[in-house]
RNA sequence: GUGGGUGUAGCUCAGUUGGCAGAGCACCGGGUUGUGAUCCCGGUUGUCGCGGGUUCGACCCCCGUCACUCACCCCA
């Protein structure tokens, strides 16, 4: 026999019983409520969108892509983060030609061709909002909150949202040569050498003891903003602190992708293993431009769904469950056999979640299957009850039996129908 | 890409100095020919990851390999 075939390294089957999809749902949950409208973008692009978009200089770039070539010679790759196609579509519909702030959400997987370990797979699903073509600090302090109430919606109370300001156009370049000559004065390795060619701001997030020891007293963003960058992350802080979000100052906060300006965030908790973060994101007011669009603000985040399961088991919330069935037939008998399949079809069709045990089992194999669909009441519908116009109905958590007429039967269960 | 740990039933795991392959859970049936979740009885399930080696004999020791897992790095 052939050895039995497995799911791919680093990806994972949502199986029955998961809260994913529910969890899922719950994190744009406030997003939805502000006016985040629904949008898919293709799993694959460009591989030149990410290039562009992300940072040719990004670790995801440079050796975490899923890139491919289809039949027609196009270089393709597996999208690694949501916001370069998300922002990709909206250029290519003129939305930034309506009105603005164009308020996007979106959910689904990403591809990054990782080492997997707790909390980090190959395959991971992120949901994501964008807000598209405007600057206002209001803004982004509303979107910080989107993703605090999405992790206190879920019941989540170790999140802590850490936030800083990488400055822009008019302040970083300066701050950029001044970190650049203190991490010449250092004595970093090669690999790391070369990283601080390419972009400085990354070897300040460097996880090393033996580098974090030289970093202190390096210069900081958050003392060489310019007077706007300033203003603007001062009026962010103030409008979370209005909307009561708690958040964090970090000044060493550098995310992995280049296209980050200005605000930026993330979310992270303690009980997750070696990966901290459930969420992160930002403004990224230079990225349209960088992928051949017009000048158009913008900032959004993105959280990871299995970041947030860990998150819960961690503190021990139970995650939303999925929709219990109101109704399970136990037929007895063929001809009550007959009549429960079209009344489970009745019941589905007047809106109560019903089911019904198949394979003609008996009384007691079916109402054990009654009892493990989570059911709220199974009715037992035999030859006999046929006849007499009434069946038993069973409120399977108090045991509580009481004879329900056949005609009277879709009523009442519509009644207990949560 | 680099390091550590682990691979035994569907799941979680025992397995003594190398001597017949085990438990709990789950699943199926019965006790109760019309009542689940409790209880009792019975039953089904194995390439001990894979390939070599040592040995009278290997789940156990050695070598290799694959997978999973945790960590580094990085990030959701």
């Amino acid at each position: 026999m052939a050895a039995p075939l497995r799911a791919p390294k680093g990806t994972y089957d949502v199986l029955p019983g998961s809260p994913f999809l529910a969890v899922r749902e719950a994190l744009l949950g406030p997003a939805a409520l502000a006016g985040y409208d629904y949008v898919e973008a293709p799993v694959f692009e460009d591989t030149e969108l990410f290039a562009r978009g992300v940072g040719a200089s990004t670790d995801i770039v440079t050796k975490e892509m899923f890139t491919f070539t289809d039949r027609g010679d196009r270089s393709l790759t597996l999208r690694p983060e949501g916001t370069a196609g998300v922002l990709r579509a909206a250029l290519q519909a003129g939305l930034q030609h309506g009105q603005l702030p164009v308020k996007l959400r979106y959910a689904g997987p990403m591809f990054r061709a990782e080492r997997p370990q707790a909390g980090r797979f190959r395959q991971f699903q992120q949901v994501g909002v964008e807000a598209l073509g405007s600057d206002d600090p209001a803004l982004d302090a509303e979107v910080v909150a989107l993703a605090a109430s999405a992790y206190a919606g879920l019941g989540l109370t170790g999140v802590r949202a850490l936030v800083t300001s990488l400055g822009d156009a008019a302040c970083r370049p300066a701050y950029r040569e001044a970190l650049t000559a203190f991490l010449d004065g250092l004595d970093l390795d090669a690999e790391t050498r070369r990283r601080a060619a390419i972009n400085p701001l990354r070897v300040l997030d460097d996880g090393r003891p033996e580098v974090q020891a030289q970093l202190e007293g390096a210069p900081l963003m958050a003392d060489a903003l310019c007077d706007a960058c300033r203003a603007h992350h001062e009026a962010v802080l103030g409008h979370l602190a209005a909307l009561g979000v708690a958040v964090e100052p970090a000044p060493r906060l550098v995310r992995g992708l280049d296209y980050y300006t200005r605000t930026t965030f993330e979310f992270v908790h303690g009980g997750l293993g070696a990966q901290s973060a459930v969420g992160g994101g930002g403004r990224y007011d230079g990225l349209s431009q960088e992928l051949g669009g017009p000048p158009l603000p913008g900032i959004g985040w993105a959280l990871g769904v299995e970041r947030t399961l860990l998150a819960l088991e961690a503190e021990g919330v139970a995650a939303p469950g999925a929709p219990r069935l109101t109704a399970f037939v136990v037929p007895l008998g063929a001809a009550a056999k007959a009549r429960a399949v079209t009344l489970v079809a009745e019941l589905r069709a007047a809106g109560v979640a019903a089911d019904l045990a198949y394979g003609d089992r008996g009384l007691k194999g079916a109402m054990k299957a009654a009892d493990r669909s989570g059911a709220a009441y199974a009715v037992v519908l035999g030859d006999r009850d046929l006849e007499a116009g009434a069946a038993p109905v069973k409120d399977l958590r108090t045991g509580e039996q009481t004879p329900v007429a056949l005609d009277a039967l879709l009523t009442h269960l519509q009644e207990q129908s949560p």
